[in-house]
RNA sequence: GGCCCUGUGGUCAAGCGGUUAAGACGGAGCCCUCUCAAGGCUCAAUCCCGGGUUCGAUUCCCGGCAGGGUCACCA
């Protein structure tokens, strides 16, 4: 068969390159020993999420410690995944969390000397190669249709075979010339398979960058290399992608684990040395009673969009996914409360092995603990850009008022005390914290736990010497003062040695006073409450607070 | 079902043949305290099972079992 003749007949292609020109074209990166390049190549569904983000992360952190280069690639090969305005979105997500790309698709770079970054722009480098596969007799022609392979596969199935287009199965791995072009003069549609050497007696072992040796057996799979629409499949893209772009460090789901024999053969087949490989082990999600992995499908509330609409401080996200994926990141903060992330040595052999659950309490502690470390003017400026565009209207008339959002924020913060206060895990939950500080959003809830009459006798009592100049101690032998008089203990030690002696203790007419003030028995400092709300408001509290008893 | 990966408290996990089996989150309790939060202290809770190898296995080997992944002209 004159394999020339056929090649030109399946790639017509005019003024393809040569296979060898690409390495010229794209040469080795000049970069420091041990430097790693690294891709993130989502397909262009738009949806992006907290595994996306996660390995994103891992590919950021492994080229930039060891002054590589991080770059993004569309895998838009599967026409019908594309949605409009999908990579802007990953790029603004990311963005959103700090990550940034070097070079890549509608990144702005001097460095963009490795595109098209967008599969479907590069076809022609495919085809040059395919081409040259056919040429060699490595590739072939493949005129089966969907139903066909579809009826092959439920054989399989039913003898229990191994599924697939390999050995006896190939139909069309065997066509003769004739056949090829009667097929072709009949314009019948075809694929490329790539024509693999592989048994599956033997076996491969190589060595993975987190699993360590893994070994796998030979593919023995015809694989479709160019699909019927002349672009190629994600294998063969990946296999030419990462060669020319100079990819040293390939991170990936484990999903790929099982598709590696392929990309081995084909890496083998094209002469080129395969990058190292690191699969992941995907985040993993409760689901009833077993965990399953994160899927885009299933888990749209894990969505990145969700994270931010809920509020969470963007560098409490990336915190977290760190500590998922180096378990030793959570021992270096403990070491540097304050230092940068980006200072961690990031290892890609200290990720775990196994699929981490993703864990929303910690999410939570990480989140309020950022966010306790903000300086009020910082957490003003995080919560007012959540308040924006995810906020009511009342909220955004609230924070006009920056200087009086600052004096809440101070308190509630713990600003100038030893430690901070916890109390903002994120702007969705801390802006309700707001809300009593406002008459339009105060919805207190008078559950008092004494008598109308004890309640009145504190109310009025504390009324008639409430001075908001006096300071915190001051205030507080105050509301002794009117505690002993309604018949409860001044000292909380008098109290607890004899509790029937009282009615009550200081602390239940602290409560009182904080019920009426703020609408629950739980706040911070009531004092400095009252004196963010100023005299009148505060009185004007205490009296409607005696309206239901 | 075949193949591959994984298996330490509820969760994330250190560990690399001899340990009182770290730490963090969560839980319980105590202290502090005008309540809450924060903080400090304390407690409960773990090596999937069965065989080997070894003086000794959480650690090494084999076999189960369990969980996960994957078997497309999707990535």
């Amino acid at each position: 068969m004159n394999l020339k003749e056929l090649a030109k007949r399946l790639i017509p292609d005019e003024n393809l390159l040569e296979p060898e020109e690409y390495e010229s074209i794209y040469p080795q990166r000049e970069l420091p020993k041990g430097a790693q390049v690294t891709r993130l190549a989502p397909s262009p569904t738009g949806f992006i999420h907290l595994g996306n983000l996660y390995s994103a992360l891992a590919d950021e952190r492994c080229a930039h410690t060891t002054g590589g280069i991080f770059y993004l690639r569309i895998e838009d090969t599967d026409e019908k995944r594309k949605v409009e305005g999908a990579v802007e979105s990953v790029i603004r997500s990311l963005k959103y969390f700090g990550i940034k790309f070097d070079e890549g698709a509608e990144i702005e770079s001097p460095l963009n000397k490795y595109g098209p970054y967008y599969q479907r722009a590069r076809a022609q480098i495919y085809r040059s190669f395919v081409k040259r596969l056919i040429e060699q007799g490595l590739a072939y022609p493949c005129f089966c249709t969907a139903e066909e392979l579809d009826e092959v596969r439920e054989k399989q199935t039913q003898s229990k075979e191994t599924t697939g287009y390999y050995g006896v199965y190939a139909k069309c791995r065997n066509l003769s010339e004739q056949e090829i072009y009667k097929n072709l003069d009949e314009k019948k549609p075809f694929v490329i398979r790539l024509k693999s050497s592989g048994n599956i007696e033997n076996k491969i072992t190589f060595r993975d960058a987190i699993k360590g040796d893994i070994t796998v057996t030979e593919n023995d799979q015809d694989v479709v290399i160019l699909k019927s629409d002349g672009i190629p499949t994600y294998h063969f893209a990946h296999a030419i992608d990462d060669h020319f772009m100079r990819t040293t460090l390939v991170i990936r789901g484990e999903e790929w684990l099982s598709s590696l024999p392929i990309h081995i053969e084909l890496h083998k087949v094209l002469g080129f040395k395969q990058p190292t490989y690191a699969h992941t082990c995907s985040l993993m999600k409760m689901d009833g009673e077993t965990k399953r992995k994160l899927s885009k499908r299933k888990d749209p509330e894990l969505s990145l969009d969700y994270y931010r609409k809920a509020g969470y401080f963007p560098l409490a996200v990336v915190k977290y996914l760190m500590t998922v994926l180096n378990s030793n990141f959570e021992e270096w903060t403990l070491k540097n409360p304050d230092g940068d992330y980006r200072d961690f040595k990031f290892k890609i052999d200290k990720m775990g092995k196994s699929g981490a659950l993703f864990d929303l309490d910690k999410l939570n502690d990480v989140s309020k603990t950022e966010i306790s470390k903000l300086s009020p003017e910082a957490c003003y400026d995080f919560l007012k850009e959540w308040v924006d565009e995810f906020g009511t209207d009342a909220d955004r008339t609230h924070f006009k008022d920056r200087e009086y959002i600052l004096k809440i924020l101070n308190l509630i913060m713990g600003t100038g005390g030893k430690k901070r206060r916890k109390d903002i895990e994120r702007a969705e939950q801390g802006v309700r914290l707001l809300d009593y500080f406002f008459d339009d959003t105060f919805e207190p809830e008078y559950a008092y736990r004494f008598d109308g009459q004890t309640v009145a006798a504190v109310l009025d009592g504390f009324a008639k010497v409430y001075d908001p100049a006096d300071d915190n101690p001051t205030w507080f032998s105050k509301l002794k003062e009117v505690a002993k008089a309604v018949g409860f203990a001044a000292e909380m030690s008098e109290y607890k040695a004899n509790p029937t002696a009282f009615k009550g203790s200081v602390s239940d007419a602290a409560e009182i006073l904080r019920i009426a003030v703020v609408g629950s028995p739980n706040s911070p400092d009531l004092c400095t409450i009252m004196g963010i709300l100023g005299k009148e408001r505060a009185l004007k509290r205490l009296t409607d607070a005696k309206k239901d008893i």
